[in-house]
DNA sequence: TAGACATTAATTGTCGACACAACATGAAGG
DNA sequence: CCTTCATGTTGTGTCGACAATTAATGTCTA
């Protein structure tokens, strides 16, 4: 509830360079222009953003935590890279999680809400049908993480908001290389409908089933990749 | 403060400090001896360890992360004190995460860990029967903490880890004053009866209810604290 | 006495410097 | 050709200093 980052303007905005570096690597790799194992050097990311390596360190010591980043002792921090174990843990965790959070939210929702999840949906599908992938996934995690908002519970919200992000991860470690092949036409229209409908049990159950299907599209070759980390972060 | 003569640390030592204090915060948040709302200044925590403030910040922003202290910008850190909403949905998050891992304990349990969870449940009792207030609560905490760890899926392991050190601090806020008001005998018996006996569906609803109970004994009369710190984290 | 206000102390925000560890490079030897 | 070792480069770990801000203190007035 208490979910309003209201920072005061005080320091010029140096407040906010730390918040901006958050946001940017976390924005990056849930586009999936941080490929997992990206190394994420601190004088870089100081240099990228202005500021000296204190202020970058207390963004990363936070993506840290937030399981998104790797930090280990006199080594470069690095996007996490979670193996087959750890990424059906995460998808059983999100699936056990989310299918709450949705039940949750299938009784509370107003009028703008419906209309913007409805919106999201519409918008996501017409991405898909006009071969938009950015956008296909941006909306579509949109479409989840707006669903946490709606939720009473947010820290069970806040906790979801977490495991999408390392689903993100783990999909752009594991997806396979054919473009949208990570997604059914119908399924968050059908939760959007039950959730409507006030079927609380029948949206829970298809958002399951939604993350079963996600996670069985995966294959487990792996690969990595070398970014350009000024061309992603500056903005 | 007259510390000062360690040239010799190597830094390998000085590595821990970092967690040494991360711990140290964690444990007596836990053992109820910091209670929320109270106060942890940079400078302060820095003497106590005999490291400078960048490793005390590091440890104070994971425990931000982990929502056990609050940092507001250009103030001094203080234990959280979340608020009877939070309070609950604390409470709501945990019965559904933990229902969850016990139910997925229940299965994977070798004999060597069956002997020790009893031990724990054996060794709680007797503390309780002795009066051992403080000794009770640590075992306990120690029970639920076991349990994660012999949980499969170590993903919701962690979540769960995050929230009974969540739910510590409400009760240290919210319990009532009279000693052991929130322990229920039989409860950790029966749950790990059922755990035992491989009954995951009974272990899992009286997991819930053991949480329903404990909440319930808690009132939402306001206090706070002032402590010495030294006294506590020092060891 | 109670309240408003100016002053002082305490605390955090940020930075640059230096020491140490890890990594990359290249030479020497088998 | 491959392995091993020395060496330089890169990057992190920690610290102390100074600036900016908040909290605390004391003073004055009604």
């Amino acid at each position: 509830m208490v979910q309003s980052l209201a920072q005061g303007r005080s320091t010029h905005s140096a407040a906010r360079a730390e918040d901006r570096i958050y946001d940017a690597i976390r924005h990056a790799v849930l586009a999936q222009q941080l490929p997992p194992g990206s190394r994420l050097p601190e004088l870089t990311l100081s240099e990228i953003f202005g500021v000296s390596r204190s202020v970058v360190r207390r963004a990363l010591v936070r993506l840290a935590g937030d399981h998104i980043i790797l930090m280990r002792r006199n080594q470069i921090a690095v996007v996490a890279r979670p193996g087959p174990e750890e990424t059906a843990q995460i998808f059983e965790a999100r699936r056990h999680i989310e299918s709450e959070v949705i039940r949750q939210v299938a009784g509370h929702l107003g009028e703008t809400a419906r209309t913007e999840i409805a919106g999201l949906v519409d918008a996501e599908h017409t991405a898909h049908r006009e071969g938009a992938h950015e956008d296909r996934i941006h909306l579509s995690l949109r479409f989840h993480e707006r669903l946490a908002d709606f939720c009473p519970n947010q820290v069970l919200a806040g906790i979801l908001r977490e495991l999408i992000l390392r689903t993100s991860i783990a999909v752009a470690l594991y997806k396979v290389p054919g473009i949208s092949a990570c997604y059914r036409e119908g399924d968050h229209r059908g939760i959007t409908d039950a959730i409507f409908a006030g079927d609380s049990e029948l949206a829970a159950r298809l958002a399951r089933e939604h993350l079963d299907h996600l996670e069985q599209r995966l294959t487990l070759a792996e690969r990595d990749g070398q970014v350009d980390l000024a061309s992603i972060l500056r903005r």
